[in-house]
DNA sequence: ACGTTGACTTATT
DNA sequence: AAATAAGCCAACG
């Protein structure tokens, strides 16, 4: 059925799909999601999906996705200041103002992983 | 219903 | 190199 279709929410399934396969101590960005997705333009709707992921029942690691710069951008929409911080660092990453320190390393990149 | 906003990124000036 | 424009498209007011 579906296989890649458009026009269809599967979009943000997919962002948590994707997002539920980082690895323990890695990250990943927006944009390579979306590329990953097949709408390198549509980094925005990554976050937008990820902002509904956080009252779905199911885990998924938001908090080991940053933009290409590797910038907690989206701590802000966590609960308390810097909850997204503390999860990275809780998981071995170094994380100093507001960015992952190693994030060329640590970065995860489906399109390339997969 | 139309306009603005936004967990972004790339291209252009 | 730094600033501005543009593209994406769903949600909110």
């Amino acid at each position: 059925m579906n296989r890649i279709s458009n026009t269809d929410s599967n979009f943000f399934e997919s962002v948590y799909q994707v997002v539920r396969l980082v690895p323990y101590g890695r990250v990943t960005t927006y944009g390579a999601i979306a590329r990953y997705l097949g709408s390198p333009q549509s980094s925005r709707m990554v976050g937008w999906a990820l902002n509904g992921s956080q009252h779905l029942q199911e885990w998924v690691p938001a908090h080991r996705v940053v933009n290409r710069n590797g910038e907690l951008t989206g701590k802000i929409h966590f609960p308390g200041n810097n909850t997204m911080q503390q999860l990275l660092e809780s998981e071995g990453i170094v994380v100093e103002d507001n960015t992952v320190v190693n994030f060329n390393e640590l970065l995860w990149d489906p399109t390339v992983e997969l």
